[in-house]
RNA sequence: GCGGAUAUGGCGUAAUUGGUAGCCGCGCUAGACUUAGGAUCUAGUUCUUCACCGAGUGGGGGUUCGAGUCCCCCUAUCCGCACCA
């Protein structure tokens, strides 16, 4: 009986659902284990072989856990909100909520054929309002909290709001509380919310109509799309996510990730340990500026002051000969584009305020410069400039002829003319010169020594800054959650929690409003009703008790960064999760997914985790023990070049060379065949190119080729259906594990998958398959048999608790090869190697486990434990060296001592004697290890 | 510029963690069965060589009886951040 994979896959799969068999509930004597993949965002272009690398790896694992005996949740659910799905609505009208629906269908297609053990009745879509209620559950918590210093953690903003009624708040207030109207008070709150609304610079992108996060620019592009971004100042709601810098710098001791991706999360939150010191302006009675170093103990060396072009105190103290110039320069800075000021770092520009500040350790007068290298979002926007020990500001004073002066030398004796220097001296050994009081110290000391002293003084203190900012939490766009937010007065208030979900309204235009509001203008009744507490029936404007809703939405990561925790729980319309549910999962165990979320989703995720943990409903800190990064699979793609001078001439890539090209243009992958073009193919594949006309090498095209992100618009797709097809669920499954460790990427290449095809075809042979069972016999095994099992179970088991996947499939294959070079069809060696199969190629594992006569299924089983007895050797070999040259091999019993090593050295044959008779002066003998001799 | 990682046959990779480098698969070569095969099976396949010998884990040095593995210095590639004070 020959391996019908198509048969056994879609019945298996379909029993599988009838039973569901992979449904668990929150109740177990069995121990618990979560394992978790990302969910996938569900875009029109269906999965591509990349996707289920990471869900195959973590099925593995899920289903060996299983085995093993623990009550295993393993969820799956669809990022459903964002940007391409409106895109798509704004270019063809089609409302994002459909293709969503018709994507999410296509996935799970896609998915069920793959064989996965997800629980699918604990799926969670973030745009199901079931789901994002607690979404926007969460937002009011933040809103309705602020993050208590001395605790270190959120407390409700009525906790702040008694301390400053008793007098308990420390922080500075503009006016006496009893004094503030409502909407003075809700102003002063508002810095304190942990949802805020504030007028902040912003990435802003014009083509997208929306302000991005950080995470989503890269190199002043958006990510999506690759438009450009500009800095503008908007009115927007943000996440206080920096009160828990140092909680998230401080829980990646905690958890067992790659160091690189914690270095790279340490990079983003990027803390820094320095002094804030106030300097004081002069001929400007009371008026100073804060700044932020790393380096207090340069303090002497500090020549001029720079300030940001946004700067809040450039107007004040200008001096009128200055003002004009001061004023364009400014302008200029403010109107460049983010990537126009990146490309051009390198360049210095600035003006001088004409205004002076005082050095308070020297009582100097300093010159106030405003320069964009100055960054108005990092520190206080306002620098120290030390231009001998900063090679920016050396840049910058070598530029305006300022001077330079040295007050940091590698010894104490090797202080030079800082005006022969060809850059700066920005080390941090060495010691202090020319520095009053530090003179002599090194570094460290003495930035201590200027810490204690600008403390003692009142003017400084030490303290640490973080390169992480708020994450801006409002997009001017449609699909996505909606804020429960209404305004009256100008001033933002929640909808009550009771009234939650605020569904998000249906509208046919999504793009923006004519006078430039994000998509939600154009709803019919986007009002709240206070009286009502309901979205306003009427809209009408005069009623009293009608309140214009929050138009923005909330962004991708809203939704991503809390569903972890609601596949506990998924069906709760009374909470985001029971306190049940979560104190029997606590957090995910492993987590599978990408590490380009690594300074986007993982961050938002925990910080979001964070903040449920302080509300005391998270019940771990942090939500993510153990992570995998799955590496990227990439797509070779081809490329065809066309002639410059004549646009349907078509020239093969070695003779490319002969007229001017254009750029390499993509083709199909599947209309070229190992680099070769199919001409016909090409003309009917798109109409431009019907009349193509080609210039040949050898009689054929020959296409170029590159390794390229697999994407659509690159035509380097490869469609796990057509795989599944061809050679069955359980060979794709095995074929995206063999191609090599998971954490790394990796070009697709189908070439190897025969290779795997065959070796399940081989692997169901050695069962002796027949319709009525399998015809195996059942005497003892021989000493070689159980050997290669027990090698097996012990390999295989070791393999995935590392994720080396790759080379358990090896393991498996030399098993196969063994056992079949024996002939062996033994009941009571083959038996366990089916269930040691099951997480990796569950499907023909479980019609092998049915044919051997098993009722219950394979995933049921108990994981097979090895006998070290088996792999006991009898003899072991040891290499022999003298003097460390290594001469030949001898075979010892397993106990043999140092003397048996020697007799058995001295017994070797006449042609490989080594010391004609002499004794040797020393033998080493590493039992197990090495035998040498020293001569 | 800063930080992290990687480098092994024609290719993807493996190496019990310091002990005979190259498991497994692809590809290739030869043979068998075939009218035929892009099907299946068998054998071989790091390089050089008829064979022996020898060389060999990006390059150079070091530690060690012994290094792909540990240490130092280069080189190349990939990734993250980037005027972050």
């Amino acid at each position: 009986m020959d391996y019908n994979f198509r048969e056994i896959e879609t019945r298996w799969q379909a029993i599988w659902r009838k039973t569901r068999i992979y449904h668990v509930e929150n109740k177990c004597q069995r121990p618990h284990y979560y394992v978790l993949d990302m969910f996938p965002y569900p875009s029109g272009a269906g999965l591509h072989v990349g996707h289920p690398l990471g869900y195959i790896a973590s099925d593995i694992y899920a289903r060996y856990k299983r085995l093993r005996g623990f009550n295993v949740l393993h969820p799956m659910g669809y990022d459903a909100y964002g940007l391409p799905a409106e895109q798509y609505a704004i270019q063809t009208g089609q409302h994002p909520a459909k293709t969503t629906q018709q994507n999410i269908a296509r996935y799970r297609e896609q998915l069920d054929k793959i064989g996965f053990s997800f629980d699918w009745e604990r799926e969670v879509r973030t745009c199901d309002p079931r789901y994002y209620r607690w979404t926007q559950w969460t937002f009011i918590q933040l809103f309705n909290h602020y993050y208590d210093n001395e605790v270190n953690k959120a407390r409700p903003i009525s906790e702040l709001v008694s301390k400053i009624e008793r007098g308990e708040w420390k922080e500075k207030l503009s006016k006496p509380w009893s004094e503030m109207n409502e909407e003075e008070r809700e102003k002063y709150l508002m810095d304190y919310r942990l949802a805020f609304l504030a007028d902040i610079p912003v990435n802003w992108c014009p083509q997208l109509g929306t302000v991005l996060a950080n995470d989503e620019v890269v190199n002043g592009l958006s990510v999506r799309g690759g438009y450009p971004v500009e800095r503008k100042l908007m009115r927007q709601w943000s996440l206080r996510i920096t009160a828990y810098a140092q909680r998230l710098v401080d829980g990646l001791e905690t958890v067992d990730w790659t160091d690189s991706l914690k270095e790279i999360q340490r990079n983003w939150i990027g803390r820094s340990e320095g002094a804030a010191v106030w300097f004081p302006v002069a001929d400007h009675e009371g008026a100073r500026f804060e700044i932020f170093t790393t380096r207090p103990d340069t303090i002497y060396g500090v020549t001029f002051m720079v300030l940001c072009p946004e700067h809040e105190m450039i107007d004040t103290i200008t001096t009128e000969a200055q003002r004009e110039e001061v004023a364009q320069y400014v302008t200029w800075a403010k109107n460049r584009s983010e990537r126009e000021r990146q490309a051009e770092t390198k360049k210095v520009s600035g003006v001088f305020t004409g205004a002076y500040a005082i050095n308070p350790l020297t009582n100097e007068r300093i010159p106030i410069y405003v320069s964009d290298y100055v960054l108005a979002g990092y520190g206080t926007g306002a620098i120290m400039a030390v231009p001998a020990h900063d090679s920016r500001d050396f840049a910058f004073a070598r530029h305006f002829n300022l001077p330079i002066r040295q007050v940091v030398a590698p010894s104490a004796d090797e202080v030079s003319d800082p005006s022969t220097w060809s850059e700066s001296l920005d080390s941090k050994i060495g010691v202090s010169v020319n520095s009053d009081f530090i003179t002599g110290m090194k570094v460290k000391e003495a930035m201590s020594a200027v810490i204690k002293r600008i403390t003692e003084m009142g003017i400084g203190f030490k303290t640490v800054n973080y390169r992480l900012r708020d994450a801006i939490f409002s997009r001017q766009r449609y699909w996505g959650e909606p804020f429960p937010v209404y305004y009256k007065n100008g001033m933002p208030y929640t909808i009550p929690e009771e009234c939650l979900p605020l569904q998000l309204p249906d509208i046919t235009d999504f793009k923006p409003t004519a006078n430039g509001e994000p998509p939600l203008g154009h709803a019919k009744m986007w009002a709240w009703d206070e009286k009502e507490r309901k979205v306003s029936a009427t809209n009408a404007i005069d009623n009293k008790n009608v309140f214009p809703l929050e138009l923005s939405t909330m962004p991708g990561f809203a939704g991503s960064s809390g569903y972890y925790l609601r596949y506990m729980d998924p069906t709760n319309d009374e909470a985001y999760f029971s306190k049940e549910a979560v104190n029997y999962w606590q957090n995910v165990d492993l987590y599978v997914g990408g590490a380009e979320h690594g300074t986007g989703h993982l961050i938002y995720a925990r910080f979001w985790n964070k903040f449920l943990f302080d509300l005391g409903l998270a019940v771990k800190e942090e939500p993510f023990q153990r992570l995998v990064n799955q590496g990227m699979i990439q797509g070779r793609s081809n490329f065809v070049y066309r002639s410059k001078n004549d646009s349907n001439l078509f020239i093969s890539k070695n003779i490319a060379g002969r007229e001017e090209t254009t750029v390499p243009i993509h083709v199909d992958i599947n209309i070229v065949n190992n680099d070769i073009l199919d001409i016909e193919k090409f003309r009917q594949w798109r109409p431009e190119f019907a009349d193509a006309r080609f210039e040949l090498e050898d009689g054929k095209y020959v296409c170029g080729w590159e390794i390229e992100k697999m994407s659509k618009s690159m035509f380097n797709v490869q469609n796990p259906d057509d795989l599944v097809e061809r050679y069955g669920a359980d060979t794709l499954r095995l074929y995206e594990m063999f191609l090599g460790p998971v954490e790394q990427s990796k070009p697709w290449d189908t070439k190897g998958i025969e290779g795997v095809f065959r070796f399940l075809r081989k692997f169901w042979k050695m069962f002796c398959v027949e319709d009525d069972g399998c015809h195996l016999t059942t005497f003892d095994p021989t000493r070689d048999e159980l050997k290669i099992l027990h090698q097996t179970i012990k390999k295989i088991t070791e393999d995935i608790e590392r994720f080396s996947f790759n080379t358990s499939i090896s393991a498996f294959m030399t098993c196969t090869n063994d056992l079949t070079a024996l002939s062996c069809n033994n009941r009571r060696v083959l038996e366990p190697l089916v269930v040691l199969i099951a997480p990796f190629a569950p499907h023909i594992a479980e019609e092998l486990w049915h044919k051997l006569g098993n009722q219950n299924s394979v995933c049921d089983a108990e994981w097979p434990k090895y006998d070290e007895q088996c792999l006991v050797e009898d003899t072991v070999s040891y290499p022999v060296s003298f003097n460390g040259k290594m001469r030949f091999m001898v075979s010892l019993p397993a106990d043999a001592n140092a003397d048996d090593a020697l007799a058995a050295v001295k017994a070797m044959p006449e042609g490989q004697k080594w010391l004609g008779g002499a004794e040797p002066k020393k033998v080493i003998f590493v039992p197990k290890k090495i035998i040498n001799i020293v001569l």
